[in-house]
DNA sequence: TCTGATTTCGCAATCGTTTGCAGAAACCTG
DNA sequence: CAGGTTTCTGCAAACGATTGCGAAATCAGA
């Protein structure tokens, strides 16, 4: 392992002090230095093949130019985009990410919250979970900049930008009534999930606004975001719900749980049960029937995301804009369809 | 932004020399600290909350207690699970991992082993995808810590560990022999990658050794492991290939494109012509028609991977054992059946 | 030539830890 | 009780960079 080049060596190769290498080596501070000799030090710099060691600088700086991460679990499909759209605006920056997965497990986030104060970390960007996890505020009052996606943290001067999750279940609720759905039952999502809880109270606005029956037993709710929980959740709808031909999931797993009863049940869909996800995961449109769902802009919130923690770490107030909400579409597919007749309700 | 505790902190507090402090906190040193003493500065440590600043530490061992993580792309299903198998060997032991997507650009690559470098990282796992980049090869020459997935590195002493592709091949291609096909195409991946390049020769060897027909005309080449090329490559096929009953595709992207163009042309699969994939992506018991494929244990590939790293960081000499070759398994599913009988050919 | 302003650079402290060395104290051993 | 260990702790120098401060050098103007 050969002898890293440092500033010294710089310093004895041009026969200048290691502070002018310095300088002359940092853009901001060249102007203090002549124009020979800074180039005379880049010369040398550049033929020794000198790399700044940044754990010193930062040691010094107390600026570690490293952002933490923290997703809930980057097996979920859902975070890959964000994890690139944060690093596609950081890398080009010079910061590094380091990413931690949370399990969504408070004690877990709380310990990596450490993990990531101790490497000194500049911010963090949290793609949250849990409604609640005191963790991540207490950093932020502690002087950490953070910058949350998905959600709102209460109290705290906290930016965060979220997808138009209101607007997503409105949209899908308004496609099935345009289909002249009028009994649309929720798969929600768990409740101690922002997404699940915000999701839920969308979906009873949607159905209060439209004027629709708004019967507590149309939802059912699940205790996690995944295929079994979905399946589940369906499974109690249809046995103990008043009938119904639509229902709108709170997300694309769930869909897929609820598609796979209603198969096993030969409840045909859409033909008798038009499903709607959310999200659009990737090979939606692959499976039997393509889901209809509510595609969100993952990379470019990790992106704005990114851009604000930059700022805040800048030193920029985050008072200015807290919030950031992105738009939603809806993707028509094969899952929905017109409501069947009343004449030939489904079967309960 | 309160005043981080260190260790001054803590011998101000306790009357004693940082030095001491220091001793006393390492469990390794703390033999050579009388135990009274040792609880008085751990006592007084957790009392004010101390933790220690690892950038300081790591300037002064050379150690950062970070690895970096180097994917081509964590966006494609592949590389969540393999992230998270290493990150759960990792993080159990302190160290934290940079994750950076290298776009398999060869530039792109050799800078971010740059900007690992710069920042003290203690070894690189590199999920490689491109046959050769000299870089990663020349940092582990140059003393830093390797270990590869999915490639080997020849010449350079880098421990790698890798799928049984070969296997994986054998496994499918045996599996339509078993139901009767004899003329077998195969979508290649991309050559320069090497997967593309170990299913293809992997394809070569199973046909022969069942002495089925070795047309070269049956293998079709994709430029990029993506469902557009699976479907040229399929289509090309199709057009200028002799008759074939079934298609082994060198990834399961590749077959999903494959599908597109079977069901495009109303080709019925399996009924005329069947189809396999290789990595078993979710979701993809999904699509109709179910695909069969090779699974692989991405995540147990993680795992072995940050062991072996961390045993070289720990100076164990990277000869030992620098090969690990996990098993695969066949998956078989509903878009490989019967081969056709011969009286009724696939029109041409 | 001298003064004062300006540029250009070196000195040395500092960030928080680790660690070789040495000194002091305590403990044996003969 | 002298001499030799062993045990404990402090001193100070690193690690590689940044930066306030001051000194030297240069320059302009009188």
């Amino acid at each position: 392992m050969k002898h890293r080049v440092t500033l010294k060596d710089i310093a004895r190769h041009t026969g200048v002090h290691v502070s002018t290498v310095s300088r002359a080596l940092d853009p901001a501070k060249s102007t203090t230095i002549s124009d020979g000799m800074r180039k005379q030090i880049t010369d040398a710099a550049s033929a020794l093949g000198y790399r700044p060691n940044r754990l010193a600088a930062g040691l010094r700086t107390n600026r570690s130019m490293t952002v933490g991460v923290m997703i809930p679990d980057i097996t979920n499909a859902l975070f890959p985009p964000i994890v690139r759209g944060i690093e596609s605006v950081l890398e080009p920056l010079g910061y590094a990410s380091i990413l931690v997965n949370t399990d969504s497990e408070p004690e877990r986030e709380a310990r990596l919250v450490e993990v990531l104060r101790d490497r000194g970390v500049d911010g963090i960007i949290h793609a949250a979970a849990l409604r609640q996890d005191p963790t991540i505020a207490r950093a932020a009052e502690a002087g950490m900049p953070v910058v949350t996606l998905n959600r709102r943290i209460e109290g705290a001067e906290i930016p965060f930008v979220i997808n138009d999750e209101d607007a997503g279940i409105r949209l899908a609720v308004a496609h099935l009534h345009g289909l002249g759905h009028r009994r649309i039952a929720h798969v929600a999502g768990p409740q101690n999930l922002s997404t699940g809880q915000l999701r839920a109270e969308a979906f009873r606005r949607a159905i209060r606004a439209l004027d629709l029956p708004a019967d507590p037993r149309l939802i059912s709710e699940a205790q996690r975001f995944d295929e079994d929980e979905g399946a589940r959740a369906a499974e109690h709808l249809l046995d103990t719900a008043p009938p119904f031909t639509a229902m709108v999931c709170a997300n694309d797993r769930l869909a897929l749980g609820a598609l796979s009863v209603l198969r096993a049940r030969g409840v045909p869909c859409p033909a008798e049960v038009s499903v709607t996800g959310f999200n659009n995961m990737p090979f939606l449109d692959r499976i039997e029937p393509a889901l209809t769902t509510i595609s969100i802009r993952q990379a470019e919130a990790g992106a704005i995301a990114a851009r604000r923690l930059i700022a805040l770490i800048g030193g920029e107030a985050p008072g200015g804009m807290l919030e950031t909400v992105l738009p939603v579409e809806l993707v028509v597919r094969g899952s929905t369809g017109p409501c069947p007749t009343l004449e030939s309700p489904r079967d309960l």
